[in-house]
This record gives C-alpha cells, sequence and structure tokens, in this order.
DNA sequence: GAACAACGCACC
DNA sequence: AAACGGTGCGTTGTTC
C-alpha cells in the first residue's frame, strides 16, 4: 500500500501496537555517511507492506512520481515515536545500512534489531551467499513453497538502462558502479521495494521459528548467540558510524610513491620481456620459455606464477613482478579506496559483518577490507597503509590484543596441563609447546601448533618446515604422543560433529558442520570461541564506555582498536579487564597485550598510553 | 556484457 | 582414504 498525504498520520497510528515491523529503505546510494539520502522507505507488517515515498524528482525517462505520493521530507520525523518503542522488534537485511541511512534523517531505532543477515549466518553457516534473495529462496525451499519468482527486476532495469554512474579509481581496471535507485520508475520501485518489505518481514518471522525449534531440541547455543548478535547489531553500527579518521595527505603521498613504483615495475618489465606486462599466466607464458624459466604448478596443476614460486626461479623478473603487484594492490585495495570512501569530515566508516564468517561467527569487515590492511613489515619503510589512520586530536589510538588466543584456549580446553604448567611458568606457548614435544625447536612446534588450529596434516607440515612427509608424520606423533590431551580433545570434537553435525564451542554457541567436513570441527570450535568471546567482550565494553569520549573504532579478530581520549587514559586497564574476563577458562586463562600510539595505527608500541609519550 | 572459474595476496 | 581454517578484493580469461 502506497501512503498518500491523506492517510499518512492514520497509518503511523496503525503501526502503533505492532510488535514485529520489517523496514527496508531505498537509498540514493550506498555512503550514507556522506552525500548519499533515503528517498523512500517501505515498512512491513504481518499481512500489510506501506511504502513511504520522499522523492520528487523524475524517473530515468522524465516521469514524476503522482504528487498525491510525495511526502514532505520532514514527515520522516513523526516515524521516531515507533522507532522509539521498545517492545517492537525490528527485521532488517543488513540492518546497520538502513541504521546508517535512517540515521542522517535524525532518526534511530531504540527498539530491538534483528539483522535478518546476521541472523541467517547464525543459524546456518554453511551456505555461500546471504543476500535477501539467497536468504528467501532458501527459506521457501525448506517449507516447500513457492517463491515470488521476479525479484531482480529492478537490478535488470537499472543495469539495462544504465541507471548508474561508472567512478574510476586509480590502480584499479574496472570501474566501481554507483547505482541511481531513485532513476527507478515510481510504480516499480514501490511494487519491488513492497515486496523486500514482506519477504524481509517473512524471513525474520521464520527464523524466529527456525530459533524456537532449535531451542525445543535443546540447542540452547543459539538462543545465547541470537541474544548477543542483537547487542552486537548496535555496538558495530556505533563503531561505523563514529569512523576512524583517515591522513589524506599522507594517503596521497603514498599513492603517488606507488604510482611510481608501478610505472617503474612497468618499465623494467618492459626492458626484460620486450612486452607490456599482462599479469596472468597467459601474459607470462611466452615471456618465461623465451627466458627459459621454468615455473611450478598450482593446486590445480597449472603453471604457477605466484610469489614463492617466482623467488625460487631466481630471475630478475620474478621481482619485477612481485613489485608491479605489490604497487598495483596497495593503489587499488587500499589507498585509492580509501580517497574514494573518505567521508566530508575526513573519516572512514567501514562495514563491519558482524558474522561476515558464517562458519565461525567471525567478524569480517568490508569497504574497505580494514583487516586485511598490511602490517609494517620494514621498520625503516615510510610507507605503511595502516599510517592512514590516525586519531583525532587529544586522542590516542589504543589497541589490546589477545595473545595466542586460539591456541591459549584449545591448550585449555584440551586440558593440556603439562603444557599449561609451563606458560604459566613464563614460557610463551611455543616454546612450552617444543619443550614438551621434547627434542623438537620452537619454529617446528609453532608450525604444529598452527596447522592443528587449521586442521592441516602431515603433508603440508612437510611443505612448511622443508622436510619429508615420513618426517613430518613422526613430528605429528611426536607431537601426539606428549600432548595425548589435546589429541584426545581433537577426536571428541570430531566425532561429536559426524554425529551431530554441528560443533558447540567453548562459550557454548553452535556452528554446524557439513559431512564429510569434521575434519574441520576443532578449528570451527576455537575460532568459534574465540569470536564469540571477543563479541562478549565488546558488548560489555560498549555498555561500559557509554557517555565517554573514548570510541572503539575496529575489531581485527582477536584485537580491538580505540579512540582514547586524553583525559580518559586511566581507562585503559577495564578495557583489558573486561577481555581477559569473559572466557571462563579452567586451567589456562586469555590475557592481552596493551598497544597504543598518538600518532597512527601503524606506529603503536606495546604498553600503555600515557600523556608523556603524546 | 554479465557470470563464473582460477589465481594471487593481504589479514587473523 | 584424506583434507590447513576463516575472510575480502582485485585481475584475467572463458563462456553463455
Amino acid at each position: 500500500m502506497i501512503i498518500s498525504l491523506d492517510n499518512f498520520k492514520e497509518i503511523l497510528k496503525e503501526l502503533n501496537p505492532k510488535k514485529f515491523l520489517s523496514i527496508d529503505t531505498e537509498t540514493t546510494g550506498l555512503k550514507w555517511f556522506n552525500n548519499d539520502r533515503l528517498f523512500s522507505l517501505v515498512i512491513s507488517d504481518e499481512t500489510e507492506d506501506y511504502y513511504f515515498n520522499f522523492n520528487k524528482d523524475p524517473d530515468y525517462e522524465g516521469n514524476l512520481p503522482p504528487s498525491n505520493f510525495i511526502l514532505p521530507r520532514e514527515w520522516l520525523k513523526e516515524l521516531q515515536l515507533k522507532l522509539s518503542d521498545k517492545n517492537c522488534t525490528w527485521f532488517i537485511h543488513n540492518a546497520k545500512f538502513d541504521m546508517g541511512i535512517i540515521s542522517r534523517e535524525g532518526l534511530i531505532i531504540l527498539g530491538e534489531i534483528h539483522c535478518t543477515e546476521a541472523v541467517a549466518r547464525l543459524l546456518d553457516g554453511r551456505h555461500p551467499a546471504y543476500t535477501l534473495d539467497d536468504c528467501v529462496r532458501r527459506m521457501f525451499r525448506h517449507l516447500r513453497q513457492k517463491g515470488p519468482s521476479k525479484i531482480d527486476e529492478v537490478k535488470k532495469l537499472v543495469s539495462k538502462k544504465k541507471l548508474y554512474k561508472e567512478v574510476h579509481l586509480e590502480g584499479k581496471n574496472q570501474a566501481k558502479k554507483e547505482l541511481h535507485y531513485h532513476k527507478v520508475p515510481f510504480d516499480m520501485m514501490a511494487t519491488y521495494a513492497c515486496m523486500d518489505g514482506r519477504l524481509c518481514y517473512l524471513l525474520g518471522t521464520y527464523q524466529l521459528k527456525v530459533l524456537e525449534n532449535r531451542i525445543s531440541k535443546g540447542l540452547d547455543g543459539f538462543k545465547q548467540s541470537y541474544d548477543q548478535e542483537k547487542k552486537i547489531t548496535k555496538v558495530c553500527f556505533e563503531m561505523e558510524k563514529e569512523g576512524i579518521d583517515l591522513d589524506i595527505d599522507y594517503t596521497n603521498e603514498s599513492l603517488s610513491h606507488y604510482r611510481s613504483n608501478m610505472k617503474d615495475a612497468e618499465q623494467r618489465f618492459y626492458d626484460i620481456a620486450g612486452t607490456h606486462i599482462v599479469d596472468s599466466a597467459k601474459g607470462y607464458k611466452e615471456v618465461f620459455q623465451r627466458l627459459s624459466i621454468v615455473p611450478g604448478l598450482t593446486a590445480k596443476g597449472n603453471p604457477s606464477y605466484a610469489a614463492d614460486v617466482l623467488e625460487k626461479v631466481k630471475h630478475p623478473i620474478g621481482k619485477v613482478i612481485t613489485d608491479y603487484r605489490e604497487a598495483r594492490k596497495l593503489m587499488s585495495s587500499y589507498y585509492s579506496t580509501f580517497l574514494y570512501l573518505v567521508s566530508k569530515e575526513g573519516k572512514i566508516h567501514c562495514s563491519i559483518k558482524q558474522n561476515g564468517a558464517s562458519k565461525t561467527q567471525r567478524m569480517s569487515i568490508v569497504d574497505p577490507a580494514l583487516q586485511t590492511v598490511p602490517k609494517e613489515h620494514d621498520p625503516n619503510d615510510p610507507w605503511n597503509v595502516r599510517r592512514c589512520f590516525v586519531p583525532p586530536e587529544d586522542y590516542c589510538f589504543f589497541a589490546p590484543d589477545y595473545d595466542q588466543m586460539e591456541y591459549r584456549m584449545m591448550l585449555d580446553q584440551a586440558e593440556e596441563i603439562p603444557v599449561i604448567k609451563k606458560i604459566l611458568g613464563g614460557l610463551d606457548v611455543h616454546t612450552a609447546t617444543a619443550e614438551q614435544m621434547k627434542a623438537s625447536s620452537r619454529d617446528a612446534a609453532k608450525t604444529i601448533n598452527f596447522l592443528l588450529l587449521y586442521g592441516g596434516g602431515p603433508p603440508r607440515l612437510a611443505e612448511a618446515l622443508g622436510i619429508s612427509v615420513k618426517e613430518a608424520e613422526s613430528l605429528y606423533h611426536q607431537y601426539f604422543y606428549n600432548l595425548s590431551n589435546v589429541q584426545r580433545w581433537r577426536r571428541k570434537i570430531m566425532a561429536f560433529a559426524q554425529f551431530k553435525g554441528y560443533i558447540k564451542n567453548p562459550m557454548g554457541t553452535i556452528s554446524l558442520v557439513h559431512p564429510k567436513g569434521e575434519y574441520k570441527a576443532p578449528n570451527y570450535a576455537i575460532q568459534g570461541g574465540c569470536a564469540q568471546a571477543m563479541k562478549k567482550a565488546m558488548a560489555k565494553i560498549a555498555d561500559n564506555m557509554k557517555g565517554m569520549k573514548s570510541k572503539m573504532v575496529l575489531q581485527i579478530h582477536d584485537e580491538l582498536l580505540f579512540a582514547m581520549h586524553r583525559s580518559e587514559l586511566d581507562y585503559c586497564p577495564e578495557i583489558v579487564e573486561v577481555m581477559e574476563s569473559v572466557y571462563k577458562y579452567k586451567y589456562l586463562p586469555l590475557t592481552v597485550g596493551p598497544k597504543f600510539s598518538w600518532r597512527s595505527w601503524g606506529d603503536t608500541k606495546e604498553g600503555y598510553p600515557t600523556l608523556e609519550a603524546a
């Protein structure tokens, strides 16, 4: 139903008693922190979809929306009354985006927020995609119902009529497309928006039923994580909204630096090969033949031109190719993207997918991918991507991170007492493992530790250590002989996964496991346990920090980043205390190492921040 | 021209 | 019998 100037107020009254609603906004673009605005929104209840249009501009054919259906933008304020209802739960697919968009209109949801995307990932993380269409298609299949057939007509129109602007970023070949949904004809937009609203409502109620069903089967881990995710949605939204200051001058200088590096590499390639560089197997095949270089092989048996292979060929062209790739990647994925995404206020507002790693409920971060920003490798190199991010005036960065979070949690879960005793006695985890294994180097122990967390076998160990598979096998035996509880714990988890089809991690929440994927189960348990512990810490910390000037701004799996105001530095130890307290250990607690910097994310040093260091 | 596979590489 | 987990993002090249 399309809301008109005449029935607007009446409809709002009708919404008042509703306990569950879905909301979906239609916007001029994705940068809610900059100039993009909502032009319409749809609210759905159990029977009806209400389409509120605020767009008064013509569509791509020049047609105007019917004047009776153009609502004044000021009327958006009227929605706040219902949004303030704490007894209402809102189903929203990718909720934080809509929260951002409506926040730009001065609106805030004080009720419960059920992000149907995050919940879909939580309930079954085994799928490859979680768009609204994907989730809805699976829901109908599961219910043995026929869903709507045409769900992406709007998308098709946008593509066919080229209702987008192409933006070219330096270092990128492919243009970014900024889609202009506000150019879609009014009737079509209203129809499909209402359908999305309906589908989101159906998905939300379906998810609640699935949840109920799981709980009734005794799987209360899902209840626990569902409740936590609802809190985390709000916490992450605050982080996204806060953003991180970008040093725009430094970012521009870095871009120029790598621009010249890339050109330089292109020239060097041409000097050696006599052709222009094309970074692909096809592009290198002929050149490598001419230079009589034999490349290695990829996993699928094709010629490989990966960095480690290029290093082995011992020909200067290897360095040229890796230099070219490095410069190009840094420009396109980071520097150019930052400058494209930076807000008017000079901040980067990333998007946090709270269950992005859906199999383990880890978070992932996109636009930009701040969890993959390279770390500093050479302290003498003035160019470091993390230096692009700086604390605001009178603030410093505080970056506490868990020490060997995953391995410690595994040892504790396995109750591997002899190693735990050594660690509690002051040894680092890898040295302790090496000692316990007897006759093993710290390096070998460290490699085994990682492989155990990832489910890797002797062939991988052999590869990593440059030894034979036989030797790797014997190292494994040595490990399991001397750390037999780890072996026992792994077998228990795998058997459980095989029998039940899911695992329960140390924090009590659940991941479904594909049949034949049981070897991944110990990894899911630990990665998932760590992810949940971190989320629990984040929820508590965000709660405790309400009203403070200092803000939590980023999470990188086992590390948090805070912008701390100079007057609140003494709060840092409390953050660490919360982080250390969330996991209820049996023998080995999680510990946290503090880091700080007054300069940039790329300049953090160990310890707590002080004013003297400013 | 879009979708997909394959590759490569950054992080934890 | 045998398997290194989880991501995001970029390019090239093929296919429909």
